[in-house]
DNA sequence: TGACAGGGGGTGT
DNA sequence: ACACCCCCTGTC
């Protein structure tokens, strides 16, 4: 089992500001990726692509990591600091979102320090989303869990990464149907027929204006607005990508006014108002959102 | 402890 | 507007 791995020693991820706990939390399970879980007490231990790797925060607020060693399942730094979006970049969008103009952006940043968007895999984002559609995140990890695991390969005993698309291709959608997707299950299905025939389209969808990039997005079975946004945030770094779900909606109207505003507004609206880095800032509202639910 | 509603981070018709 | 599919959660 997971036990028998060797790990590397942990080391200090430089670069990376100094955050809280339950910033590290949120950046890792609060809805961008679904393959983080708790390894032990402060500890999260997430897979990507074919990367497995742990996270924790030591008293010092600094983030370190370790990963296994074994050839093809290890993560180096350079490719930790590109998932985590150590840049010097990021800064420069956290100093233009007009929180000095906005008080409620404001302090959702300062309750939140070390938030950030992820920097996940193109391929793999679209398909975590395609299995969200309205299933809230214990459920979404238990389905992408269950996907690795039948579906993917091993990386190390244990560890399992996701199918890519080509390999879903070749899988029923009553398999599909057992890894408790329900109604996705077609959606994956069709959207996995639908790449087999296209070599290329995703990585041009990609690379691809924003603009197009959603609305190429959006022609596959089971991509929305709301999960072309979600797959173009969290899977291709485009900041200005603003999802507008339940939260989004719940947020807009009590800390901006917007009551009873159509999605499509609210989207117009995030864009507008928070600029280029809409994406960014909603992150943000959206931690703070949750939370405020959670307390209740 | 165990059964039972209710509703869910959306899309497609 | 409403179906889709079925698991999680809260409650009795």
């Amino acid at each position: 089992m997971a036990e028998e791995l060797s790990w590397t020693a942990w080391s200090v991820l430089d670069g990376f500001p100094k955050l809280a706990a339950r910033s590290l939390a949120e950046l890792l399970d609060g809805g961008q990726a679904f393959r983080w879980n708790p390894a032990a007490d402060g500890v999260w231990r997430g897979i990507w692509s074919n990367h497995v790797v742990e996270l924790k925060t030591g008293s010092d607020g600094r983030l370190r990591w370790r990963t296994p060693e074994i050839r093809g399942a290890g993560v180096t730094a350079v490719q930790l600091r590109s998932y985590l979006d150590v840049d010097p970049a990021f800064e420069q969008r956290m100093e233009v979102m007009p929180w000095r103009s906005d008080p409620h952006l404001a302090r959702c940043i300062e309750s939140f320090p070390g938030l950030r968007i992820l920097r996940q895999p193109f391929d793999e984002t679209l398909l975590c989303f395609l299995c969200s559609a309205t299933k809230q995140i214990v459920q979404i990890k238990q389905i992408v869990e269950l996907l690795a695991k039948r579906l993917g390969r091993e990386l190390a005993p244990g560890f399992f990464r996701l199918p890519n698309w080509t390999e879903l291709a070749s899988v029923s959608e009553a398999e599909l149907r057992a890894c408790l997707l329900g109604f996705r299950a077609r959606y994956i299905h069709e959207t996995a027929q639908f790449l087999a025939g296209q070599p290329g389209w995703l990585a041009e969808t990609q690379a691809l204006p924003y603009a197009e990039a959603k609305a190429r997005l959006c022609l596959l079975p089971g991509v929305g607005e709301k999960v072309a946004d979600c797959v173009l945030l969290f899977g291709a770094g485009r900041m200005e990508a603003f999802p507008v779900d339940v939260w989004i909606i719940k947020t807009m109207a009590r800390r901006y006014g917007l009551e009873s505003w159509k999605p499509v507004q609210i989207a117009h609206f995030g864009r507008v108002h928070f600029g280029a880095n809409a994406g960014l800032a909603q992150q943000f509202l959206f931690a703070w959102e949750r939370e405020t639910a959670k307390k209740k």
